[in-house]
DNA sequence: AATTAGCACTCACAACTACTGAGTGCTAAA
DNA sequence: TTTAGCACTCAGTAGTTGTGAGTGCTAATT
């Protein structure tokens, strides 16, 4: 039983905890001592290893999927690693390039920019891809226009000082007339513009009934556009991609794992829950890679997450943060590279979304 | 060796056939003789059946996995099936009222039409639904509007006589005024109104210059407005639901064959190119199931798709053809169930877009 | 001529056994 | 405190055998 601990001797500990994950994670199987005395030039036999390895297993960070085999981390392992082991790494300048040329095609609307943005992550990290693209509620009306279709159905559109667009059809018995929309256009933009959508759901809609009435019925039409419009809450849509990718690990070779990993994601309502969870709480996590955060294994609540690992990050529009995007991987993955993937390119979405908005 | 082919010899083949693949479709197993004698009661003993078995798959019908198992269908038994030997089944009142209910929320926009359609595919086949969105290209321009936004930028909105409607952030060096923006406005409206998109493309753009000129300022604008807005050809996007629900089929044991099709269900672009072919040649195709078309296992030219079969149906608007939706399934599946369920909710979706549409 | 009983034959699949080797934990020596 | 040495464990692989479902063929039967 060592009885004192001396500093060195903890130093060795760490690099050995560090040397196991870093190998397990390129090569996906068990690490044994031989491999670890042999490759990572320690100097120190491999009876002293087995030592070291037994006692990080005792610690939890180590275990062994059975008794004659070699070591693999645990969760707790790669928390350490990811925390304080890992070398963070920053992006080739080259991959900085290519990931910049995904974005040089035409991106003029939202869906575009998510699209790209869910291709780009999995082609960068050959894993699983996605975002949630911003939500708007909190995005202030820049401009309401309103246009008669036939058959009693007004389209509106809003433009928000992001830069986003939402146009959606209402449907009415009867229709104002041209002239009379125009005068309600006029006015919502007079009244609406500065507000965010929230606002106008919870206050603003009261408060119509309230603004001098020019004209009655004006003021009637008014309110049912603006109920109609605003009670749908945009649901954040999930965008996904290289979902495939995962069959090709080795990783995953229990079909039981795949089967509720993938029903996780085809369920994208749930997902889309449990993957923006990082926002709301992000603020407590360290902010050591910029607004990366890490989630691995079984640090995910949900079950069908509990076998794979979040490298997620918040995006902004203009300092506001209104969405998430990263990438699902197994847990063996390279942290620091992919740390550094989802922190460039969620860097870029807040850049091209603020540049969106206008330059204003 | 039998000389003479009775029709009644003729007929018991073709009974016994369909009972192989009735059997098969149900228990995933291959089928023997002995099974056949006993549960339909075709007063034959297995012997017999033996003897008209391997003939069946001496024309091809049929095939052994190996020599002592049962019979499974080729892909030519299930096309003989599917073509003549099933009977034609009328969706349940019940099940046509849940595929109704499916619909009740909220459609307004041509995606959530989309979503619900292929979720109400996926929940009812308890396979893959998919849908291609409607290509835009044919439909009529009934309103074009354009919203000044700052930076440079301007707001084409497009809303054709389907009742879809585009928005597309129109990006410039400068920017008209207002008042030429709405002199334009007003000008393409007259324009283009009637003229579908395709056309615009082609052929109205070269000859905005020769509108008679009131205006030549106003004039470059139109044409650098056009040319912008109209370049862009809607990639049709493929909508999926229900990836996982193949995950969990007996068929689909081997992992290559998953990998495969995981694969190309991740490459929208290629399946929707797979799987919109079924729109040009639908055509050729029996109309014996209203617009309903079944591809079985190799019958499909894509490698990914050689393992499962497609129930497609081409929806419209208005008699115009304009997408197609369906399921992807494996080969065993019941076909006349799924052919009976895309083929209500393709008529289903035609009449909600056609509605949508307005009563014009 | 068509059907059927009988039988030899095939072959996937499951269960069992034995072997191998990577890797451990422990002990005693350095 | 480190290391050499050694007994032990156990997943994984390969070889063995048995079983049974189902076939194809032949000869007897209707």
């Amino acid at each position: 039983m060592r009885v004192l601990a001396t500093e060195e001797y903890e130093e060795r500990k760490r690099k050995l905890l560090q040397a196991v994950i870093h190998h397990y994670i390129r090569t996906a199987k068990p690490v044994g001592s031989s491999v670890l005395a042999d490759e990572y030039k320690l100097d120190i036999s491999s009876a002293t290893i087995r030592n070291v390895l037994a006692e990080l297993e005792e610690e939890g960070y180590l275990t062994h999927p059975h008794t004659s085999a070699g070591r693999i981390p645990t969760d707790r392992g790669y928390r350490a690693y990811v925390d304080s082991l890992m070398e963070v790494q920053r992006l080739a300048i080259e991959e900085e390039v290519r990931i910049q040329q995904e974005y040089q095609s035409r991106i003029r609307e939202i869906q575009d920019l998510m699209f790209t943005t869910t291709r780009a992550l999995s082609a960068l990290s050959q894993f699983t891809g996605f975002a949630i693209s911003p939500t708007l509620d909190e995005s202030r009306i820049k401009h309401v226009e309103l246009i008669p279709l036939d058959g009693g159905r007004i389209l509106a559109v809003f433009v928000a000082e992001s830069g986003c667009v939402r146009h959606q059809i209402l449907s009415f018995k009867g229709v104002p007339s041209s002239e009379t929309l125009r005068s309600i256009a006029r006015m919502l933009n007079q009244r609406l513009a500065g507000h965010t959508l929230n606002e106008v759901r919870s206050s603003v809609m009261d408060s119509i009934a309230a603004w001098e009435q020019e004209q009655l019925e004006m003021m009637g039409w008014a309110q049912k556009i603006v109920r109609q419009a605003f009670d749908i809450c945009d649901e954040d849509k999930v965008y996904l991609e290289g979902t495939s990718h995962i069959l090709e690990l080795p990783d995953f070779q229990d079909f039981e794992q795949i089967r509720s990993l993938a029903h996780l994601l085809d369920e994208k309502k749930v997902l889309g829950e449990a993957l923006s969870q990082g926002m709301q709480t992000e603020a407590s996590r360290t902010k050591k890679w910029g607004d990366v955060m890490v989630r691995i294994g079984t640090e995910n609540r949900i079950p069908g997450l509990q076998n794979v690992s979040l490298v997620t990050s918040t995006y902004h529009i203009k300092d506001r943060p209104v969405g998430v995007l990263g990438i699902i991987g197994p847990r063996r993955m390279e942290y620091s590279k992919m740390i550094a993937i989802v922190g460039s390119v969620s860097r870029l979405v807040s850049k091209v979304l603020s540049k969106l908005g206008g330059e204003g």
